[in-house]
DNA sequence: ATAACATATTGACAATTATCGATATAAGTT
DNA sequence: AACTTATATCGATAATTGTCAATATGTTAT
């Protein structure tokens, strides 16, 4: 993880509609048509929104039949944190 | 601290020269001055990250004189790290 | 094979962003 | 008072973003 991966990262969790995505699949893996119930955005858009939190590896996406099961990606979210809170120490 | 300031201090931490310049005042406070040597931006360019950084209270301004010095809200940083770890726990 | 369903992709568009040059403000210096 | 220095603001511009409607792809059910 660099400073790169951190600005694609924070890029990603700067938009209010993927905050509530994150929150929504931190705990349980969820398929879109249930965070389309949640949020109040076009299944395009989900769709949009999805690829790019997965692009830079926030989410998993496991595929079942049709259906797309996301969850978080908790080692890439651990490590940004991590990356985070270390970069305004020392040095 | 809400999901909207998180979605705005996010934002404002999605720019790799923001990213640098949170990495330069992390543990030490410099003037604008001094942030302008290390990074290959504009100064007019500079002036409006760092409004942008402190306007959503991620960076302390102290102004002396002519000098503008700037540092990392730490209270700010430290609740923004925790509200977003907590975001994707439970529920 | 056809239909229905879940998700992804494309094209278009308005809004936002990062950048710079020019100018303004404000403080120190001569 | 005139000049220099440090920073902020304004105006313009190219690039990026979030959104939707329409369409495509792939899967299951009939």
């Amino acid at each position: 993880m660099n400073d790169n991966d951190v600005a694609l990262i924070c890029k990603a969790l700067s938009d209010i509609n993927r905050l509530k995505i994150l929150k929504l699949i931190g705990s349980k893996e969820l398929c879109a048509c249930k965070l389309l119930e949640f949020l109040q955005i076009n299944q395009s858009t989900l769709s949009y929104h999805m690829k790019l939190l997965s692009d830079c590896y926030l989410v998993n996406v496991r595929k079942d039949g049709k259906w797309s099961h996301y969850s978080l990606n908790s080692k890439t979210f651990d490590e940004f944190i991590a990356y985070l809170a270390k970069s305004t120490q020392n040095k």
